[in-house]
DNA sequence: CCAAAAAAGATTGCATACGATTTTTGTGCA
DNA sequence: TGCACAAAAATCGTATGCAATCTTTTTTGG
C-alpha cells in the first residue's frame, strides 16, 4: 500500500472537487519547499497553471490558510507562510503535547501490517539520508514527515490525524526556515527506535520516545531573530 | 471585556471578508442547536438570508466543512454534521489529550486579569444552570464551552487554541444529540474547582481536574448506536 | 393499480465579468 | 536628481450565468 494512501484516505474518501487536488499539489510544492516561504500564489497565476478558473484556485488557496501554510492578506493575495519564530515555538509545542499520546494510541493498536508499513517507511528514510544534494535533503525531510502521519494513522482518530497533518506541514517549513544543517540522520535512529517499542508493546516507552525525539528535533532549530527579519517584511519577502 | 472577544481575537484579527462573519453564525447556530443535525444548508438559502451571493456562502460553508461542522457531498450540498458514536469518541479522546495540556500551559501563564475573566464566565454559567427552558440550556452547553475556551486562549498557543474551538463546537453537536439531561450542574462545579486550582498555581491538580472533567462529560454521553442510525441515514434526514 | 422510464425542477461545480483596492509606472515640478 | 502625484496595470472580492448532476414529479406501459 502506498503510504499517501494511508494518509490522505481519511480526506480524500469524500473528495469533493478539483480545488482538493491542487491543495494538495501546492502542499507538497511548499513541504518540499519547492516554494519558498513568502512566495507570493496569486490566484490567477495558480489557475493558470492548474488550467483552472480563479474560483478554484482560490478555493484551494483558502484551505491552505486555514492549515496555515499560506497566510492571506485581504486584497492582496496569498503567500507561503513564513513562521515566525514564536509560531514555530507553537507548533512544537502542540506536537509535545499531541504526538505522545498518538504514539501510546497508535502502540495500543498496531498490527502486523502496520509493524510491515513502518519498516518500510523506514527503509525509504535510510534511502534520502544516504544520498546527498538538497533534492534529497526535501525527501528525507518529507519522508521523515510521512513516519509521523503513518503513526497518526495507525493510532486511529480522524481528528487527531488531522491535526497532525497540519502540524507536519507545519514542521516541515519551519525546519525548512530555522534548521541547521546536518540535523535529520539522528531522527531516523529514533524513528526506528519508537517502532521497536511499537512492535514489544512497550507504549510507554513509545511516548517517551517520541516525546524525546521532538524536543531533539527543536533542539536542533535555531529560532533567534535573525539579523532582517524586520527587513524582509518590510522588502515584502 | 466580552468573552467572544478574546475568543475570536486570534482569527477575526485578520477578518478577510464576509463569509468569515457568516461562518461565525452558522456556527453559533448550529453550536446553539437552532440549526438541527442534518438540516440542509444550500448555498442559494444561505446567500439570500444573508442578503449575499452564492460564491461567499459557499466559501462559509467550506470553511464549515473543514471544521467538521457541516458535511459536504458532491452534487447534493452541505448538512449539518450528524456525529456518529465513533466520531463523538474521537471528539473526546483528542479533547482527552489536549485539554490537560493546556491546563497546565494556561496554569502557567494566568494573570490576575484573567482570573477575573474566569469569575465572570463562571457567573454565567451559573445564571443560565438556574434558568429552566431550552434556550437556558442551549446557552448553558454555549456557556460551558466557552469557558474551555478562555482557558485554551490564557494557555497561549495559537494552533492549540483553534484546535480547541473546533473541539468544543464539535462537543457541543455531541453533547446535543447524546446528552442526557440533567448533566451540566456538575460541570459548572468541576469548572470553579479547576479555576481554583489556576488561582493557586497548583498546575497538576488542574491538569487532573480537567482530564477528570472531560471524563465526566463523556460519561453522561449515551453513545449507544440509536434504535434507526441507519434508517436516519435512508431517509436522509 | 403499480413499476419503470422520462421529463421537469432544483442545486451544485465551475467559469467568467465587473467594480474595488492595491501596486506599479510615468510625468511634471522643485 | 529627487520627490509628489496621477494614470495605468495588476489583483482581489463578489455577482452572475451556464452546464452537469441530482431529485422529484409526471407519464407510460404492463
Amino acid at each position: 500500500m502506498n503510504i499517501a494512501d494511508q494518509i490522505y484516505s481519511a480526506t480524500d474518501s469524500a473528495t469533493q472537487d478539483r480545488a482538493q487536488a491542487i491543495r494538495d499539489q501546492l502542499r507538497d510544492a511548499i513541504v518540499d519547499r519547492r516554494l519558498a516561504p513568502g512566495t507570493k500564489l496569486s490566484e490567477g497565476e495558480v489557475g493558470t497553471l492548474f488550467d483552472v478558473s480563479r474560483t478554484v484556485a482560490r478555493a484551494a488557496l483558502q484551505m491552505l490558510s486555514f492549515e496555515g501554510l499560506v497566510r492571506t492578506e485581504r486584497n492582496r493575495g496569498a503567500f507561503v507562510a513564513n513562521p515566525s519564530p514564536e509560531e514555530a515555538r507553537q507548533v512544537f509545542a502542540s506536537r509535545r503535547l499531541i504526538e505522545p499520546g498518538i504514539a501510546i494510541a497508535a502502540c495500543g493498536r498496531v498490527t502486523a501490517a502496520d509493524i510491515a508499513a513502518f519498516r518500510a517507511q523506514l527503509d525509504e528514510e535510510g534511502r534520502f539520508i544516504a544520498e546527498r544534494g538538497p533534492n534529497a535533503r526535501r525527501a528525507e525531510i518529507k519522508a521523515s514527515g510521512d513516519f509521523h502521519l503513518l503513526l497518526a494513522s495507525v493510532a486511529g482518530n480522524a481528528i487527531l490525524q488531522r491535526f497532525m497533518e497540519e502540524l507536519v506541514a507545519r514542521s516541515s517549513l519551519v525546519i525548512a526556515l530555522y534548521g541547521r544543517s546536518g540535523v535529520s540522520a539522528c531522527g531516523h535512529s529514533e524513528h526506528t527506535e519508537i517502532v521497536g517499542a511499537l512492535e514489544n508493546g512497550d507504549c510507554g516507552l513509545a511516548s517517551r520516545l517520541m516525546l524525546h525525539h521532538i524536543d531533539h528535533i527543536e533542539a536542533d532549530l535555531d529560532l533567534r531573530v535573525r539579523a532582517g527579519p524586520a527587513l524582509r517584511e518590510a522588502l515584502n519577502f
